[in-house]
Formats: C-alpha cells, sequence, structure tokens
RNA sequence: GGAGUCGGCCGGACAGUCGCGUCGCACGCGAGUGCGUCGAGGAAAGUCCGGGCUCCACAGGGCAGAGUGCCAGGUAACGCCUGGGCGGUGCGAACCGACGGCCAGUGCAACAGAAAGCAAACCGCCGAUGGCCCGCAAGGGCACAGGUAAGGGUGAAACGGUGCGGUAAGAGCGCACCGCGCGCGGGGCCAACGCCGCGUGGCACGGUAAACCCCACUCGGAGCAAGACCAAAUAGGGGAACGAUAACGCGGCCCGCGUUGUUCCCGGGUAGGUUGCUGGAGCCAGGCGGCGACGCCUGGCCGAGAGGAAUGACUGUCGCGCCGCAAGGCGUACAGAACCCGGCUUAUAGGCCGACUCCACCC
RNA sequence: UGGGAGAUCGUCUAACGGUAGGACAACAGACUCUGACUCUGUUUAUCUAGGUUCGAAUCCUAGUCUCCCAG
C-alpha cells in the first residue's frame, strides 16, 4: 500500500463503527471541528466523516470539508495512532478558506499523535447496533 | 456615439507533483501493484407540472375529489412551447395577461347614498290635466292628486354619449352621428376574432365565478427504499377478535376483478450480496418541409454511475476584472449527479455573437 | 424520496373579503415612606414579491423559512 494513499480500507464505512464511538471514546475539540476516537485494534488509524446539514445547508460546503479533510489526513495518517477518529464540522467551519481549514485540521491531527493510546483493549466486535 | 429590446452561447486555459472512483489490459496464490481510459451542471437546485420504467388487474364502470380554461398547431405528454386573436403598458423595438359562462340557480357589495337591482325618487324641475283659492273676465296663485329623471350630491359601481327637435317640465319620445345587441355575407389555416359590407332592434342584458357553482377537457394507485434474483437464518410459539352475507390486494366510497383464512397483542428472529443502473423521446453535422414551435432523411459519435457516498489538494505560467505612477496586490459568480427524460421556477462575477428600436451628430 | 401543515406586536394567540383585537412583557402615570399587588394610558405586528378585487391578514401564483408524518 503507498504510503501516501487513502484506500476505502481506512475509512470507516460501517454504522456499527460510528455508534461504538458516540457511546464510548475520547473527545476533541477544535475551533471549527470536533473528533471523537477509540483504539481500533488494527495496524493504522481509520476515518470517519459526519459533516451535518447543521454545519452548512449547501451540498457543495458539506463535500468541501469533506474533501480538505481527506486530504489532510491522507498526509499524516501513517503518524498517527492506531484509532478510529470520526470528524464533525462546526457551524464555523464554512467560513475559513482552504488553507485555514488546513492548518485547523493539523493542529487536531498534533494533538491526536500526542496522546498515548491505552494500551490494546479488544478490538472492538463488528457487531452492528440495532 | 449614447440609451435600450429580443434571441443564442460561454462561464477560465495549459503544465507539473500527490490522491480518489468506474472500465479495460498486464503481473501476482492473494491482499494488491503498474499502465491506459473516462469522471458534475446550465441550472446537477427548488420539487411546481408532465412522461418513461416497475408492481398492483388487462387499468375497467359510477360517485366523490383534484387540475386546466381565448383559438389553432407542436409534442410521448404537460399547467410547456410556437403562431394568431383580444385587452393592457411603452415614443418604439418589444413586453405582460387564470382571457369560458352571472338571460341554470344560490350568494356578496363595509362606509356613504333617496336608491346597490325583477328598480326606486332625497334635493330639485313641472304642475299642461284634475282639485282648491282670488278675479266679472282675460288671467293669476297654492303645490293636494300627479308628472319627471335633464341638473345636484354619494359611491369602486347608479338602466348609453353629443346635437337638434319636442314638452307644462322632461325623457330614445322622435331624428342625425357615434356606441351597443342580433342576423346574413366576405375575410381569417372550415378557428378565436369582429377588420369590411348589408340588414335589423330605440337600446340594456349592471358588477363579482383567483364567491359557491355551471360547462368543456384531463387525471386509477403507489413509487428505484419501485421491482427482481441469490444466499443465510428462524419455531410455523402463546393469547384475543372476525369468519365465506368474511378478510385482504385497494388507495375516499360503491360496483367489478383476483386471492384464501385474515387481523391485532405478547415473546423471539432476520434486515448480507447481486441486479434494476444507464445507449437515450441521446448528441453532432448536413439536406429537405414548415412563418414558427417542430418534423423527416442521411452520415458520424458514445459523454459519470457512487453507495458513510469518487470528480480533490498544492505549485507555476497565462487570460479577465478592480486598485496602484510603478513594482505588485486583491478578486475570478451561482453552485455538486444518486432511476432516467421533457418543461417551469429560482440563483448566477464576468464575457461573446446576431437581429432590431429610439435619440444626437456627420456624409 | 414522497406526503402534509404552518408563518400575525418582544412572547402566546384571535379576527364572515371592509378601521388587525386580547393576554403577558416594556414604558409612563396614579396608589405607597419605598417595593410588590392593583388601576389608567401609551408604544410595537399580518414572512417576501407579484396578481384578482372598489378594497386582501384572509383568495390565487411564485419564493423564503419552520414543523410534522411514512419508508
Amino acid at each position: 500500500m503507498r504510503p501516501a494513499g487513502l484506500p476505502r480500507e481506512l475509512r470507516l464505512r460501517l454504522a456499527g463503527d460510528f455508534a461504538a464511538l458516540r457511546t464510548s471514546s475520547g473527545r476533541l475539540g477544535g475551533r471549527c471541528f470536533h473528533l471523537r476516537y477509540r483504539p481500533n485494534g488494527l495496524p493504522h488509524a481509520r476515518l470517519g466523516l459526519a459533516i451535518s446539514k447543521r454545519a452548512s445547508k449547501l451540498a457543495v460546503e458539506r463535500n468541501r470539508l469533506k474533501r480538505l479533510l481527506r486530504e489532510s489526513f491522507r498526509r499524516v495518517r501513517d503518524r498517527l495512532p492506531p484509532v478510529d477518529v470520526v470528524v464533525m464540522a462546526r457551524e464555523q467551519a464554512v467560513h475559513l478558506s482552504g488553507v485555514e481549514l488546513l492548518a485547523e485540521a493539523d493542529a487536531l491531527w498534533r494533538r491526536l499523535a500526542a496522546i498515548r493510546p491505552e494500551p490494546a483493549e479488544p478490538a472492538p466486535d463488528a457487531t452492528p447496533r440495532h
């Protein structure tokens, strides 16, 4: 796997993964992003995005946020601990330019990398909650 | 040169690095890797209409309900488009218009006003005729019966307009012209219409149907989470109700058609994959028919198909706009496909092309 | 995706097509030594743009926003 790539395996795609993050996870808050994380027992980090209509009513704005976050995650993912992380956008995010948002995301990645994950709790069973 | 109207079109370009998705090829046991290919819009938007497609019955009958509403044409269809008529706005090019029917019925019209509708008469005018009074009489007076709708005033709206005659005063009461209604003929795509001609009626049939309603036409219901296939799993558990004059499919109701147990509560279980999924009322060029919307023929082309959801990030050069003497700086719209089309509506920096109108000046 | 409902003073709500009313709140005054209560008065609104009508919160069309329902 190319080190700077972002294949689909590195994305959170199941509702159960999101549900697990909602119930038990650590949190970090930034000016325009909010993220939650938990160890996943895999050799790499995984990214999930939750950009709601609260962040912006325009689909083109929400797509821009998601693409910028994916790009940012792609560049730093091999320096991150093996956690699942879901990023939520706040309402102020849409008013910022691309470079400002990337800087904002980088600050969060650094804070996430600084946190030493607690020693390997067992991998979350993928049973989806109803 | 300035101001404007209509129609059509574009809505950044090129290069490099990293990255994502579809498809094809190659390598690899496999995970995957490499190369190539294609990868948002004119509105993809709002979801306001119309269709295709799928299932329910082959989409059937009636009632109810909803929509449309000058005429003709275009179209798969439409509430869309084109042409024409009528009305309105503008000097004009042009633009705008739910624009059928209140002599089928019912209703409404605040305030004002005499009166708001099968007409009536407040102020006014008259009082010829009848009545009363004065007078010998001629005649005069009163305004009781009565006549009148010309004038005043109210209102959004009050039963044609102007002129002449006529009269007691008046009045389509009569006449002329204008307007209006009806009929016939011509014109108009056998139409709307009322452009022209002829005849006829003294002449209201008031307004309102985006009031109920009437008339004409259209509409069966649901929606790609439609629907189809594959695999896996579970238990045909307990209770209650209805019962073939029943229940469900089926949706407001009835008929009709189809199926055979159906429904509710408690408890338990499953909701994984494939397909539908993009070649179509498709796009481009040329020719022909038509005022036009559009149609027909010939040739060429293939241009997204995701599924926690790809089409991105950065750098450089150029273009365009604004600021600045300059170096340079800033900006570069509205906005992101989700079954697919045809429309409508709304948003949109800047720019290009064509046709036409008005004003000013020059030849 | 489909279907339905709504928008009226700062807030909650009324109003056959005919001067948009009430309650709470705010402000001013009265009562009181002061405050509260009470009384009186005042201010403030029809989501936006068009249309129908003599006249529109009401009827119609388009838009904006909010809420609800089904899957």
